[in-house]
This record gives C-alpha cells, structure tokens and sequence, in this order.
DNA sequence: TATTTTTCTTTGCGCGCGTAAAATTTCTGT
DNA sequence: ACAGAAATTTTACGCGCGCAAAGAAAAATA
C-alpha cells in the first residue's frame, strides 16, 4: 500500500492512462463504465484524490459555485443557503459558501477572491441598496451570476426571488377580512430592498380596498432586526392609546421583536376578540412557529426559487455564454395562518 | 493599460523581480517598505491578482484556516464562526467555512475536501458522539486541528470550551437560591457531548445542595431542538399537575421550545410568585434575549474561546510541529438575569 | 570607508495536472 | 464479420507560480 503522489502514479496502479483519469475526475460519467470501475476499484484501495490546486490551475471552469448572502445569521439567508448547497451538490458542483455580513465592503471583497476561485457561477443575493452596483456589474460581465431573493436592475444573466406584492396582498386581505385593517410596521432604512417593494405593495393592497394605508416607520440601522422592532414597537405600544388592532409587519425577524415588545408590555397577542393586538408577518422563517404566539406570516416558496436559481445557473453555464434576455422570475407566496393574527 | 496575466508580466510592470513579488504575496510585510510601495502603487494601477491555484499547488503552507461546524443554522455555531472568521482575518489567514448539518457522514466528506485545500490549520467543533472517531484521529494526524465547544478526547492538538460545570452550577445555585429547586429538561438521546457533561453537572450541583436531582428526558432525533423542546414540554405540562415551578433546560433552543409551548398551554413563566412557572437555560444564543419572557440563560465567553482557540492553532502552525502536551481549556460561563427565572 | 547584514535579482528547475493531436483499441449496429 | 463511431492511449507541451542557490545591491553597523 505504497503513498500514490501524483495521477500518474495513480494511473498506473490502476492501469488507466492519465488523460482519461482526467477526465474522470472532472466528470465520472464521461468515461466508459468499465474503465470507471477499474478507477473506482483502485481509488478505494490507494485513496488517492487529485491535487485540487493543480486541478483548477489549466482549467478554464472549475466545478465551484459560489453562494453569497447577505447576512448568514439571518435565518432566512441562512436556510435559502442551505437549501441552495444542497441542491448544488446534487448537480455535481462544489458549493462555496459567504456571507457579507451586511457590510458593502465585506460584498466587494467576497467577489474578489470568488473571482479568484474561478466560479462556474455565481449565486448572488446581493444586500440591496448599499451594494456597490459599478462592481457587481464589473463581476457579473466576468463571472455568470444569477441574482436572487433581492434584485439589481439589468445586473447578472436573471433574478429569481418572491414575488412582494403576493406577499402583501394575500396578508393584508386576510387581516381586513378578518378584522380591523393593518398597520404596516417597517424599518425607516431598511438594510433589504425587498422592504420597500413591501412598502409599495401594502399602499397599493390598501388603496384596492379603498382603505386609508397607514405606516409606521421606526428608526435603527443594521441587521439586528429583533432589536429594532422590539423597541419600535415599545415606542408604539407604550404611547396614550393603541393605534390600531392589527399590525402588518414587514418581516418576521421584526415580528419577533414586536411581539417581544407587546409580551413585556403585557399586551396580548392573537386572533379572539379577547385580545389586544393582531400580528401578521412576512417571510415564515424557521423560528416563527416558535414565537409567542406563533406568528402567522406569509412563506416563501423556498424549493421553487432554490430550483430554479440553480437550474437557470445551470443552463448560463453549459450554454457557454449569456442566455440572451435577463429574465426576472418572483414566485408567488402562501399565507400561513398560525395564532398571532 | 494592458491586462497583466502573470506574475512575469506584473514584474515586468512594477519594476520588481518575480521572487519577490512571491514573497510579497505571501506575506506583504516580509519586504523592504520602499519596494512594499512600489508594488503597491503599480497593483492599484493594473488590478493584477495572482493566480490562486497555481500560488497553492506548490506551497506546502496555504494562509487558509478552516472552520468546521456541526450546524450552521444553529445560532449558537452561527455566532461562534462568526467570531472566529473575523479573528482569522485579523491574524491574516483566509477562512473557510463549513457545516456537517448534523450529519457524521457529511462531516468526513468536509474534511477529506478540506485535506485537499491543504490548510494551514482547523478549527473543529466536532459532532460528538456520532462523529467518526477513526476518521477524525486519521485527519488530525495530517492537519494541524484545534477542536473547541466539544471535546473528542486526545484528539487535536488541543481543546477549548466552556466550562459546563460553572453553566450549571450557577444557574441550579440561583434557581435554588430564589425559589423552587429546578427540574432539569433535556434531551433523552441528545446531539451534542456537552448535554451529557451537564447532565452530570446537574447531578452534582443538586448533590451538593443536599437536594434530589429530577431530570425529565424528552424523545426526538436530530437538531430541530425547538420542535422537540415544544414536543416534550407539551407532554410534560399537560399532565395532570405541574410537576415543579422551576426548570432548568439543558440548552437555549429547547428552552424556546419549552416557552413556546407554555404559553400555547397558558402557562405564565417569570420570577414572580405569581407566574406558574421559572425557566431557565444555557448558551445565551442571539435569540433568548427576544424570547416570551426573556429568557435567564448563562453565556458563554465567546470572545475568550474564540480568541485562545485561533491563538492556539497560529501557535502550532508557527511552531511547525506540535506543541507538546494537549491542553484542555474551559472557560467560565456568566449567569444573565433576564425575565423567565 | 570598510565590513557585515539584510534584501533583492537572476537563473533555472519542478510541481501536478490540463489539454491537444494523432495513433490505437474497443464498442456498436447491421 | 465489418465499417464506422466512440473511447482510450501515447506523446508532448504549457500553465503560473514555488522555491532554492548564488551573486549583486542596498542598508545597517562599525
């Protein structure tokens, strides 16, 4: 059981020749399948793996693809990551995980070394607003980029991501169906674009029901998003008299600190005439079924837009070049009733 | 301004020898400050980045550092790479990320690709008891590894965590010392070693308060802790009669669990005589300070284990070999007072 | 200014693999 | 069985940089 260094010593104690081992190596299914199993046979008897570096030096495309997202700690980045790993690996790719952590800077570095890596592709949810467009732009001409979750105009070969106003419509037509119209809660500077499609979406749905749209922006900056909304929302609740008895927040990291703020102020939180306040959300992330009360929100379709970001990738890169018209995909989403509202 | 596409070229254009040009790259402070300048003011004139993979192929030392996680959706984990990521970056090593999501066998399959990127180093918080031993030792033999949160005995160079004794000793000690004596909650068959160290712990801690230890072990697999705390303490509150007025759950995500379903059940949680009932919990994750009632957790000190485990991995890879004896660090964990205990 | 030390340049080899072209073998369908 | 197609082998070159050794230049020291 002699060390095997290089692909040539490899080749032979398997007895294959080197080109075709190449070749195996970058895609197994390319070779005939007795010749694979003579590979296999050997590979798991010396454990040989090629030497990445050397691998990807002559390559012109690597096996990677990138994923970047804007907040991992998010937990709706966070599980759209995941999901867009796995599906990654089922395709045969090497995902390559970042996160810019909120920081426009920290997106522009990542794109650098990503540049380095020499990507197949890139997945990109880009922070939005903050992010350095003429830089992205610069990347996405070098590297093919599908952009999701928030859209850059004209930017990368499509965007994938939820469609806004189906998140709001579907919200704000059960909460007036149901009871008192919503307040729309939100951040003053929201650190996500997609907040102020919600915006838009909210003053249209409440315009189409002939109902005066009333907003609330509270101030704060970041991604803390808890923290901000707990004490917008003491700010709100603890002023003379409740404004309203419905709120409408614009997502459901926000949700969880408003219901926070209302659970430290002692105001209930639910659909019965009994109690104070009803909550709505948007986004359905993994701990919303778990809040006090469990918060009914608006879900995305997270196995559409992981799909369909990874195939449309998929297809800019066995196509070799730009798929002609930047196309813009937002799936519809389904409204999750729970016990807030 | 013509493309540069080698370090020959980029010579050439800056008036330096490719050699050090090397050196520069490597390590920017490694070369005399004028020389540092010149290759600086011709880099921001032509753009030009080495070629990763050709830089690696024939270091034996990459600047890379790994970091491996068993769960990066857990916030927990979420955090703590975080931290550590920025203290890579600060000591000027790349850092590379990656989950096991809980699964052993996903968790080889990392470091075998991670061996591939011949890393200067990792930083490991293995899964624990389900982990692959074997496989593990076989890795650290041949990567510098520094493990930290869970201990795999003799393993790596060397362990740092914190120290389950002081999370509960000062938790049952409050409890104790404000009110009823606490039950512990916890996982029958948990995920993570340190469950078990404070399974012990507890026992001790009662003991030596003359008191008698009562654990309730809940059922459920897998990582999706806030559904099996919720689960379990369904069970446990529906019962005929409440069992104790105090509880001391093993982890911060059972105990969302375990709020979420108190409330559900209408159960009050709080320090007040008038609640039904105190819990409290331990890791103090990013969320417990926004839970129903906040919770009373004890925090790590992520600061000093991330700041000794990194220092402890630059100092094996400076040293060149390892570093003598294995040493096993835990740090003090610090009681937060909040609202559910 | 002479001497030592540090830093840089020159030269040249090698790493492990990609890849192309031509020659050879193996498979496929009839 | 045979032609044609498909897969594999042989051969050979190049990629971009690491790295080592020796000499030259610059900086630090005396």
């Amino acid at each position: 059981m002699t060390k095997i260094k290089n692909m040539d010593e490899f080749a032979l104690a398997s007895g294959v020749s080197r080109p075709t081992l190449s070749k195996y190596f970058h895609d197994p299914k390319s070779v005939r399948k007795s010749t694979r199993e003579k590979i296999e046979s050997a590979l798991d008897l010396y454990d040989y793996r090629p030497n990445l570096y050397a691998m990807n030096q002559n390559r012109k495309l690597t096996k990677t693809i990138g994923i970047v997202v804007p907040h991992l700690a998010d937990p709706f980045f966070n599980e759209m990551a995941r999901t867009l790993e796995l599906r990654c690996m089922e395709a045969g790719f090497s995902p390559s995980l970042y996160s810019a952590y909120g920081d426009p800077e920290q997106e522009i570095n990542i794109l650098d070394s990503l540049r380095s890596l020499k990507p197949a592709g890139v997945l990109f949810a880009p922070l939005g607003e903050s992010s350095n467009r003429s830089q992205i732009e610069k990347f996405c001409k070098q590297v093919p980029t599908v952009l999701f979750d928030s859209d850059i105009e004209g930017l990368g070969e499509a965007f994938i991501g939820s469609d806004n106003d189906s998140f709001i419509s579907q919200s704000v037509e059960y909460l007036v169906r149901t009871g008192a119209p919503p307040l729309f809660f939100e951040m003053e500077t929201p650190a996500n674009p997609n907040a102020q499609r919600r915006h838009d979406a909210f003053i249209r749905s409440m315009e189409q029901l002939s109902l005066e749209p009333e907003i609330v922006q509270i101030p704060g900056t970041g991604w803390n998003f808890e923290e901000i909304g707990l004490r917008g929302a003491h700010d709100l609740l603890s002023g003379p008299d409740l404004p309203e008895k419905s709120i409408l927040c614009s997502n459901d990291r926000l949700a969880l600190g408003f219901l926070a703020a209302a659970f430290q102020l002692n105001l209930s939180v639910g659909r019965l005439p009994s109690h104070h306040l009803r909550v709505a959300s948007n986004d359905d992330h993994p701990y919303s079924k778990y809040a006090c009360p469990s918060l009914t929100t608006v879900a995305h379709d997270y196995h559409a837009v992981a799909t369909l970001t990874l195939q449309t990738l998929i297809d800019r890169i066995n196509n070799g070049q730009s798929l002609g018209e930047r196309k813009e995909t937002r799936f519809q989403a389904r409204l999750v009733l729970r016990d807030s509202a």
